[in-house]
DNA sequence: TTGACATGCAACCTTTCAGTTGCATATAAT
DNA sequence: ATTATATGCAACTGAAAGGTTGCATGTCAA
């Protein structure tokens, strides 16, 4: 749980996800295009990804394709944010009156 | 939207957040007193969540309360989570297929 | 079989992070 | 008035994060 959450705490490896969500199973050549940094760099995100297991991959001779797993995404919406986020509806004008007093 | 996703990567300050969520309008002091670490320690931990809005205080005497604001918790969740839960469904039986080709 | 391409591994550097300690300030209680 | 309580601010430290460079390895193509 906590790797999923630092995994997804960095800038550049959202943007890579969302590069891997645009089209599924891009190779790391690929995915290193949009990126304004080294091909080292983009596949140290990878594999911090693929370690929380966002991303899963699949050798392809010479090539690592990389596949998107919306699975533990769902389970932090699940797990834990559903837990915040149902307060959203009454929490703000709650807040206000605390606030008031 | 960086801001969150840092605050939230840390196991010490969602801690904090799950006491503030047991009761909300805790003082500083109280929010010490499961943690392992120093008051200001504590005290940093709450200031990067204000600052990521996820944390809203108000002073009453030499009290500082804190309140949770689950606002952002739910941005992110209908911005950026929902975008990859939604593929939950059918993802994994897709992947499972596209592997083994 | 030689060369080009796709990737991995490891050492290194710089910046950020999480936590500490020490001191200052403001409010409450005696 | 004095003391205790609640908090803030700033400097410091060790560890982790994010990135680089250089070299090694395995696979494809000519």
């Amino acid at each position: 749980m906590d790797q999923i959450f630092k995994a997804l705490a960095n800038q550049s490896r959202r943007e890579v996800m969302d590069k891997i969500f645009a089209r599924d199973g891009q190779t790391l050549s690929e995915l290193c295009e949009i990126a304004s940094f080294s091909r080292q760099a983009v596949s140290k995100h990878l594999q911090i990804l693929e370690d929380a297991g966002l991303v899963v991959t699949h050798w392809s001779g010479r090539e690592k394709l990389h596949y998107l797993n919306p699975a533990p995404v769902h389970e932090i919406s699940e797990r834990w944010l559903k837990k915040y986020a149902r307060r959203q509806m009454t929490a703000i004008s709650a807040l206000k009156e605390t606030l008031e007093k």
